[in-house]
DNA sequence: TCTGGGGTCCTCAAGCTC
DNA sequence: TCTGGAGCTTGAGGACCC
């Protein structure tokens, strides 16, 4: 998926189309989640800190992220995909890989990928970027070549050649430390990993990793489109825009995130038998403490009292940037769990004054409550965002997605009882721009191997916004 | 300017059982 | 009865992905 967050904004907010716009955390620690490509020109890119990003793109639009949109159109693109295939395998909100060959257009993959990214203009008003290849590997990467808003086709037979000049980092699997790992042994491209040879990746990497590298690199990914992947684990955590000093704050701070822990447990109408408590120190060091229970349970208490104990068993003296507490083992039933029942109710009666948790942290100021790219009505003047807030006031920007003109800004004082968070409006379907997008090459050498053909085809799709530069070779 | 949140998988060490 | 090895489980950490 490609700059999805942003293009949802963008599409969204008519003042912000052909703008730099960066989606991610607004507090003093955030990071980038999306970097539309006005942005990225800047140099903006996901992950990185955005303090950073503003110091390279001081005049974007940085907004927090509205989840819930994103996931609606999520799930209109994944309705559409249904239509394609039933095989699909969704890797986040606005990524999934497509099994052609499960459907009914396994004939026509090309005519398959057309008509999808079509559908998904026509639907959302977002473009899309669609790999198609033999396998999982190499769809992925021609729809990260695809991007924005293009289709690639990996002919069967080009693969290695494809593959062997692009960095090792083009392979999944291979992050900055791995890739650091390889260059030291004197490896930088897919080619090399590949002449290096299998038991050498194994003794650089490990087993699993050596020699499932060495396959990929060789073109080699028999991995299945496999839908309904069963979550394992569910947590939450929360950074701290200052470092947490007080023990009985840690402490306040651990039960809310075990209840919400739960909570998501009990939404899912799963429990669990390992509790992980995880706890990022003042120096970024992360120190991880669980324990496995004798029977899988959704008890608030129970979450509550094991994160307790787990936490008291770190040293946080020095400061505690981030908390998470997760639930592991995951299961479909519960059991009482009678001793920690019982120790819970024990702990209670003989709670100590200095066990007591800490006073809750001082409420944000009103201020905070409008963040920039939230949705908001006023009485008088109708729907629109916010486009920031600080020193008593914020400022709104009144337009919606229909508009074809920026709307106009108002500033009101932060406890304006006539404006008020509103749902998101959902995006002008039909919005895109018409333009079929020509389909150039994308493998290498388009030498035809038809006994080296994959049994089955994969398509990586990305939703994406930009040009329209395709590259591809037919599917015989 | 330090570095989010929610996940998965792998490796390794230690303890336990057979 | 003792001992060593295999295999499993648990706990911790690291790397990676979106």
């Amino acid at each position: 998926m490609d700059a999805f967050f942003a293009a949802v904004e963008q599409a969204s907010k008519p003042s912000l189309r052909g703008k730099p716009v960066v989606v991610g955390g607004l507090g003093p620690r955030g990071v980038v989640s999306t970097a539309s490509y006005e942005a990225r020109v800047h140099g903006v890119h996901s992950a990185m800190a955005m303090a950073h990003a503003r110091r390279l793109s001081p005049n974007a639009a940085y907004l927090v992220p509205r989840f819930g949109i994103y996931r609606q159109i999520s799930e209109t693109v994944m309705a559409l995909l249904h239509e394609v295939s039933p095989l699909i395998e969704p890797l986040s909100l606005d990524e999934a890989f497509l099994d052609l060959e499960a459907g009914e257009l396994a004939d026509d993959p090309r005519g398959a990928a057309r008509r999808l990214r079509a559908e998904i203009r026509a639907a959302t008003g977002l473009t899309a970027s669609v790999g198609l290849a033999g396998s999982k590997l190499l769809a992925k990467i021609a729809s990260e070549q695809a991007k924005p808003d293009g289709l690639v086709v990996v002919e069967p037979g080009t693969e290695r050649a494809l593959l062997e000049p692009m960095p090792v980092r083009t392979l999944p699997g291979v992050g900055p430390a791995t890739a650091e790992h390889l260059r030291r042994a004197g490896i930088t491209t897919v080619g090399e990993i590949v002449q290096a040879g299998e038991p050498e990746l194994v003794r650089l990497l490990g087993k699993a990793h050596g020699s499932g590298l060495h396959a990929m690199a060789a073109g080699q990914d028999s991995r299945p489109v496999v839908a309904d992947r069963d979550v394992k684990s569910i947590s939450v955590e929360d950074t701290f825009d200052a470092d947490l000093t007080d023990r009985a704050h840690v402490r306040y701070e651990i039960d809310r995130l075990a209840e919400r822990c739960v909570q998501r447990l009990r939404g899912a109408g799963r429990s669990g038998r390992t509790v992980v408590v995880k706890v990022r120190r003042y120096d970024f060091s992360t120190l991880t403490r669980s324990e496995t229970l004798r029977a899988p349970t959704d008890d608030p208490g129970v979450v509550r009292e094991t994160a307790r104990r787990l936490v008291e068993a770190v040293d946080t003296t020095g400061g505690v940037r981030l908390l998470g507490v997760g639930v592991a083992g995951l299961a479909d039933f519960t059991q009482e769990d009678l001793f920690a029942h019982a120790a819970e109710e024990r702990a209670e009666g003989e709670q100590a004054p200095e066990e007591l948790p800490a006073t809750p942290p001082p409420a944000p100021a009103r201020a905070r409550l409008w963040w920039p790219g939230q949705d908001v009505e006023h009485e008088t003047y109708g729907s629109g965002w916010v486009q920031g807030s600080g020193v008593g006031r914020v400022t709104v920007r009144f337009e919606v997605p229909s508009d074809t003109v920026p709307g106009r800004v108002r500033t009101f004082p932060v406890d304006d009882p006539a404006l008020a968070h509103r749902d998101p409006l959902p995006l002008t379907a039909g919005g895109g721009q018409e333009s079929e997008a020509e389909e150039v090459t994308g493998g290498a050498a388009a030498q035809s191997s038809p006994a080296s053909r994959p049994k089955s085809r994969s398509a990586g799709t990305a939703p994406g916004a930009g040009s329209e530069a395709d590259v591809g070779t037919s599917i015989p």
